[in-house]
DNA sequence: CGCGACGTTGATTTGCCTCAACGATTGTGG
DNA sequence: CCACAATCGTTGAGGCAAATCAACGTCGCG
């Protein structure tokens, strides 16, 4: 592999503009790897949020401790995907949600400030990043509507379908905490659709 | 008022660029207003989504009827909101969603290729545009975070606390269908809401 | 091995839904 | 100006899906 291959290549990956060697140094610079081992966690609520994570191996979840001391997974990331406090790094308060890792992980991080030097220095970046926004912003809002108009059983073979990558990582009382019931819950519907199948 | 003083300002309210005449012009031209009476049907599920649209006065809402006939509410927008379908809307598919007037409304509408023109042509709406995104995304993780962690009461109860503005326009039945319960359920917890004030 | 983490199962409770009937309010036509 | 219907919200009775509480397998690992 050529040196010119960077890791913003993969962070990057799928933007149709190409960038110069300066450009890719100056956005490498931003950029800091770390790692993370299962069951750290990266993030705590009422922490400062100043940073994002690309995912570039491994499996993060966020999620909420309620009132009543039970978890609410927000949301899962593996590999290509970005994760953070979203509420925290985008209004710039203090994180609500804990960030966790699940399973060994890789990630590049970026400080809210150098994306916006980014955007700044690099402006074509901005559309790349916008679209995925975008994208996000979808399937937050199927994630609404599920929730308001399906039941536990369909949302659990839905997230089953569309995420089997994830699956293979997390355990089930994750699956509860992201689908909105307990573990109990969810072991009795997944033993009522495998007596379905039979 | 000078004629300077165009809708593309109350639009890009909040926006701390300055614009050009010419590209207020320009922009301007990409917008078209529309007036909706209460009852009106903006945008039919199923349909080819093309359009979002900025609320000048009125009051919208979008709603998914799901298989079992019930509406879902997942949208209200008002004075300074914007609306449509972002399902289809930002992943170019038939609507999911309906899109209805609940009170006598002034919209300025702009279609997809549109706003990607305006951005072209005027690329600094780019981040104002991003920002607003990046609040919206907020707004739909708290939804999330509400529904997942929250009892149907607390969720009113935040509901009234947050949409004061909202609340005035819309039947309870609108807010229920928003929490995720029925009208029979949200009229109970406002009895019980009423009962504790005495 | 023995312990802890994870998943399952059973019994009971509960929050919300469903179905049905009944006010209250508003708008409309005779 | 009243009669009437339509719309919206409320109330009650009964049912159901999922929560709660508690106990018990099972697996992997120090």
């Amino acid at each position: 592999m050529p040196t010119s291959t960077s890791f913003i290549h993969e962070i990057y990956h799928g933007d149709s503009l190409s960038y110069t060697k300066e450009e890719i140094r100056f956005i490498e610079s931003k950029y800091e790897k770390v790692t993370f081992c299962k069951g750290d966690i990266v993030l705590h609520a009422n922490e400062k949020v100043d940073h994002q994570y690309f995912v570039s191996t491994g499996c993060l979840r966020t999620y909420l401790i309620s009132k009543s001391g039970k978890e609410h997974t927000v949301q899962f990331a593996i590999k290509g995907w970005w994760i953070s406090d979203y509420i925290g790094f985008f209004s710039e308060t203090n994180a609500t949600l804990f960030i966790e890792c699940i399973e060994d992980a890789t990630l590049y991080k970026v400080s809210r400030d150098d994306v916006e030097d980014i955007f700044n220095k690099v402006p074509k970046t901005e559309r790349f990043i916008r679209k995925k926004l975008q994208r996000s912003f979808v399937s937050f809002q199927k994630r609404i509507l599920a929730n308001l108009s399906q039941t536990a059983k369909e949302r659990y073979i839905n997230f089953t379908n569309d995420y089997p990558n994830i699956e293979q990582f997390v355990k089930n009382y994750h699956i509860a905490s992201y689908l909105g019931i307990t573990t109990e819950s969810l072991s009795r519907i997944r033993k009522e659709i495998a007596q379905e199948r039979s």
